[in-house]
DNA sequence: CGGGTTCGTGAACGCTGTTCACGAAGGCAC
DNA sequence: GTGCCTTCGTGAACAGCGTTCACGAACCCG
């Protein structure tokens, strides 16, 4: 149909524009009225693609997450050979750790205003479903190198510890870039997480 | 004078009704006209006694750093001896980190909207002074343990890696209370944050 | 009691996301 | 081609927000 290609143009039309401007002003800059203007349509046009702004910020954050995966492919190890792990691999596994979460701090300094958005976004209604499992597909990138660091984890255990790590690391990025609580160049930001979670990993290989 | 008394008068009211409102609704809901309904008064006196609803919502948020202060002084230890510690010292210092998280969640969790409004709110001027201030001032129950378990650092780094320890927890509590990346129970969390801390301090202590 | 100053008032401003009656445009039967 | 029906984009309008400001009341002082 002709009238679904178009519908299908305004929709990527907008999430164009609107990642453009999250990328460049953040996400407190996206104003309805102006992505009108810049894609050329009505206001009330926006709302025939999606059921609000919230939904369209959302595809745009998806967009984000593939930025980020593409960013962290390089630092991933290999799946873990079944058996227990020597302790060169062991240590492998906690400087992956380590790499993963600098990867992540250097994707936040890198893309600040996409980045922002992915949390400053505040959801009403819960999350849809295909915004979940790109979540949980993300990290899978933590739960490998834990698998070889706790190999007596049960599967559970291991994915609720990779999102404590997770939540560790985003907080140390989040606070240290954010000017709410302190300013931390990317630097000493790296430093500290360098030595954070390198504790981490540390303390996770030895208490049993 | 007659006048003053009544600004000041109008300042505690405004600030009660905003804490009350805050605590029992979040943030979102504060509304200027609300907020003059409450208190009896027109919607722009509120602008004779603020600035701005941010610099209300900035002392409704320093009234919530004095209610976590007294959460807290429960959980601390004294200052520590001049000379080494001992190892049953350490482990007190480090307990103490575990202690301090946990109390820092379970303060959380029993004022989840009074707690987020620490963050929740955007800032558009600098903070204030007498806010980085109690900030600082806070700080200084990580940096107590934190100088038994790693005596050999230096005042800036040891007041660094407390902001890194705090912001490492913050970010447990944060994003497992929040509904945007997992749904965590307290008792569940807790867990997590016990481990985690928990290794971050055996990995301190031992990692020069 | 008059005159000057100070202060609260609330209608109005500018901005937001979202809606909806309307008119234009597309598709289809004849 | 023509008439009709449906389908869809349009943008004025709506409800709500924080903030402002001319105005009138209330106060202080001589």
């Amino acid at each position: 149909m002709r009238n679904d290609d178009r519908r299908e143009r305004l929709r990527t039309a907008l999430i164009d524009a609107a990642e453009a401007t999250i990328a460049a002003e953040g996400l407190a800059a996206l104003k309805a009225r102006d992505l009108a203007k810049e894609v050329g349509c009505a206001l009330g046009a926006i709302y025939t693609a999606f059921p609000d702004l919230d939904a369209l910020i959302l595809t745009v954050n998806l967009r984000t997450l593939a930025l980020f995966e593409r960013a962290i492919t390089a630092v991933t190890i290999a799946p873990p050979p079944t058996g227990a792990a020597s302790p060169a691999e062991r240590a492998a596994a906690a400087d992956t750790l380590v790499r993963l979460a600098v990867a992540y701090l250097h994707f936040a300094a890198e893309n600040p205003a996409r980045w922002r958005a992915l949390f400053q976004h505040r959801i009403t209604h819960a999350l849809p479903d295909w915004y979940l499992v790109e979540q949980v597909r993300l990290f899978r990138y933590i739960e490998t190198p834990l698998q070889v660091l706790r190999p007596g984890l049960g599967d559970r255990e291991r994915a609720l510890l990779a999102r404590s790590l997770f939540s560790a690391t985003h907080g140390l990025v989040s606070l240290g870039l954010d000017e709410k609580l302190m300013v931390l160049s990317e630097p000493v930001l790296r430093g500290q997480i360098e030595i954070v979670v390198g504790a981490l990993g540390r303390g996770l290989a030895e208490g049993g």
